[in-house]
DNA sequence: GCATAATTGAAAACGATTCTCAGAATCGTG
DNA sequence: CACGATTCTGAGAATCGTTTTCAATTATGC
C-alpha cells in the first residue's frame, strides 16, 4: 500500500504548527496565501499566485505573498524551483526527489524521477572530491503535443 | 593527437568575421572588451569582466560590455551560464559539452564530461514524448579544500 | 570626404524580489 | 476582557542584474 500523500489540510496543519513553534502568528492573510497556494496547480507563479490571492481578498499585498511563501517554504510544504525564465515557482514539497523536464513551446513541465541519474550525480561528485549536497537539473524538449501543432500549421 | 583548442586570437578572428558577416561595426570598445575576455578566468561575471575592462579602457560603459558579450555569444565564441546565484558567467565555447559542479563553500566551479548522463537525459526525454533539445545540470558540493579548512578550524 | 547606418555612454526603465516604516493585528498574561 | 510586547501588514521605495532609450559619436561603403 502505497503512502496517501499529506492532504491540503494536513499541509496546512503542518504550516501552523511551524508558525506556533517558531512563535510566529496566524492572520488571515497567511491562511488565505497558503489556502491558495495548497489549491493551486503545480509549479505556480508567485504572479500566478498573487493573482489567486486577490481574489480571495484584494486588501494582501504582494510582499506578504512573498514573505508567506518564504514561510512556507521554511516549514517543509512548499519548495522553490528556478527555471529558464527567472521567475520563482513553487511546488510542494511533499513528494520524492524529482527533476523536471520543460517544454521550450508551451512552457509545460513534466516530473520525473530516475534512480540511475541520482545515482551517477554521486559518483561524479565523489570522482571530483566534492561532498555532494544537491543538485539542480532541468532537461528542455518540444513535448509531443507542441510538435503536432507545429507539423498541422506546416501543412497548413 | 588530440585538437588542439582555437587560440585566442583564432577566437578574436572569428568573433571580428562575425561582425562583418552580419555587416556590424569594429569598434576599439568591441576590441578591448573581447580581448579582456579571452584573457580571463574561465566563468568570468559581467561585473568581473567591466571591472578589468574598466583598467583597460576606464571611458567604457557596463551597457557596452553587456552588449559586446551578447555579440560574443551569439558569435559562438562565448557562451553564458547562470548559476544559482542569478548573475550571468561567461566561459568560452570553444568546447565540448560540459556540466558544472560548483563548491557552496567557496564558490569554486569545476567542470566535468559524463556521457552516460547525457545518454539517460535522452532516453527520459523520449520516454516523456519530448523531442530532446537541452539541458541545465549543475551537481552543488563541498570541496575538498574548504571541508579540510572546515575541520581545522574545529580542531582549532 | 560624405552620407548613412551602427555604436556609444549615461541615465532611465525593467522585472523580480526585498526592505522600510508607520499603523494594525495577534497572543500570552493578568 | 484588557494590556502590552511583539509581530505583521500594505504601500511604496530600494535593490540587483540587465536592457533600453536617446542624443552624440564613429565606422564603413562609395
Amino acid at each position: 500500500m502505497a503512502d496517501a500523500k499529506p492532504s491540503a489540510d494536513e499541509r496546512f496543519a503542518r504550516f501552523k504548527d511551524h508558525l506556533r513553534v517558531q512563535r510566529l502568528k496566524s492572520t488571515a492573510q497567511r491562511d488565505t496565501i497558503v489556502r491558495a497556494f495548497l489549491e493551486s496547480q503545480r509549479h505556480i507563479s508567485v504572479e500566478e499566485l498573487y493573482n489567486e490571492v486577490r481574489r480571495r481578498n484584494p486588501r494582501i499585498g504582494y510582499a506578504t505573498v512573498y514573505r508567506t511563501m518564504k514561510l512556507l517554504t521554511e516549514s517543509g510544504v512548499a519548495a522553490v524551483r528556478h527555471f529558464r525564465d527567472g521567475e520563482a515557482r513553487y511546488e510542494s514539497a511533499e513528494k520524492r526527489h524529482h527533476d523536471h523536464m520543460i517544454c521550450e513551446s508551451c512552457g509545460k513541465i513534466v516530473e520525473f524521477e530516475e534512480a540511475r541519474i541520482e545515482a551517477l550525480q554521486e559518483e561524479i561528485a565523489k570522482r571530483l572530491g566534492f561532498q555532494f549536497t544537491g543538485h539542480k537539473m532541468e532537461l528542455y524538449g518540444i513535448c509531443r503535443d507542441c510538435r503536432r501543432t507545429r507539423q498541422q500549421h506546416a501543412a497548413g
